[in-house]
DNA sequence: CAAGCATTCACGATCTTACTTGATTAGTCA
DNA sequence: TGACTAATCAAGTAAGATCGTGAATGCTTG
């Protein structure tokens, strides 16, 4: 017979274990990461994410079974959303452990980045620091529903796909400041490469809206699509 | 043939979902809870889990593939510990959302809580500062060996079983504030128990070291074990 | 009411994981 | 050296997870 003690640990962790269980899968985490940039349908999770909308479909189950994602039907559609700010804050805390204690992070990234001819020229706090205080151009490339979920405060958004087609939106002559998804997201990077070979002075900015978020600084537009 | 960026996301997410396996599992968890406490050998962490010696170490590898903990061998033992402090907080992130976001973990510790009498009677908040003000005697009831891998500052440390015995070495006028291993260890709250039966003024604290060392708080007496 | 569509459900094939038992390794101590 | 011991490894089983396919559900719109 196990004693009480014991049989109320195991049905704590069992919890706990649900939410570990739900990062567990790649696919889910992907699907996280993207929810993280604002809400979406299952079909537009499952394109983006390059699954069946079946599979999708479960995987948003499992998140939704451990309450770390929300849905609601808005018109023919399923919206899912983060059920709640902290689980972007867990979902970017999980990330950053990653990158800190694995060492294949940094390769897989940099063999990626690199090949493309992306760089990292400048430092990461000192351009933090000029985009906080609005001495560039903040340039958001995502998906304009992305842009309208939540986006850097005094960010313009120019999709990368429209970009070639928009340069003359920006200004020739001060720095601009690309940004995406987050640090594994390529747009801005793509972004960064169009605007140095048309002349602009451009850098990518690493952080997207979820790291804002995750240190507590303010994101523009919010809740606009709820 | 599938594109380069949709190998690298899948190459990246896979990366991260090392760092979710290796918190899926429950035992995992309370083996990675344990550690918070202080570094420990395999059939210790065995013991305190519940579960097999060889099964202990199977989930201490699985964590070390993800690199959350690291092993050596100190004589006839291999002792295993945190691999880094922000695991410690990552921990208490992933154990703070299940609390948040899953009502099934307030009602298991409810349920288990309540019927062995324990109470909520003081603010947290205000307990906390009095504990950090030193306004209170602060009482360790862990075994020793935790108590030395790291207590809270001006703790003594009389571990549960001794209490009975040792009763004449706390003051009968000031307030004692018993803490353990976190909110889910049942030590302190038979700590409590006896001393309040015994005339004591006393209080459970549920944060432990880890919640300390999460919210960036000093612990005391770390690294002497090393 | 019926057609159309997004999403979910159900089932099966394949793969992965947790845990046990028993053997093996690598260190200690007499 | 040889008995002893902590930990790991290996193999097997049972349970669970991923993902695809195709059918079912339920909302919306004509």
């Amino acid at each position: 017979m196990t004693p009480a003690h014991r049989r109320f640990k195991d049905a704590i962790y069992e919890q706990f274990a649900r939410v570990g269980k739900a990062v567990a899968a790649p696919k889910r985490l992907e699907l996280l990461d993207l929810l993280c940039q604002g809400p979406r349908t299952v079909e537009a999770l499952a394109e983006q994410a390059s699954i069946s909308i079946a599979n999708a479909s479960q995987h948003l189950q499992v998140l939704r079974g451990a309450r770390l994602v929300e849905a609601d039907k808005k018109g023919l559609y399923v919206e899912y959303r983060l059920a709640d700010e902290e689980v972007g804050r867990f979902f970017v805390a999980l990330r950053g452990l990653a990158e800190v204690r694995l060492a294949e992070v940094d390769q897989v990234s940099r063999s990626y980045f690199e090949q493309r001819g992306a760089m990292e020229p400048v430092e990461g706090k000192e351009l933090l620091r000029r985009v906080r205080a609005g001495e560039v151009t903040v340039l958001d490339v995502r998906p304009p529903e992305e842009y309208r979920a939540g986006h850097i405060p005094g960010a313009i958004s120019i999709p990368v796909g429209e970009l070639k087609a928009r340069l003359k939106e920006l200004p020739k002559d001060v720095e601009i400041v690309a940004y995406c998804r987050g640090p594994y997201c390529v747009m801005a990077v793509e972004a960064v490469d169009l605007l140095r070979k048309q002349g602009f002075k451009a850098q990518r900015m690493e952080q997207g809206v979820a790291d804002f978020r995750a240190r507590g600084w303010r994101v523009e537009g919010e809740g606009v699509n709820r």
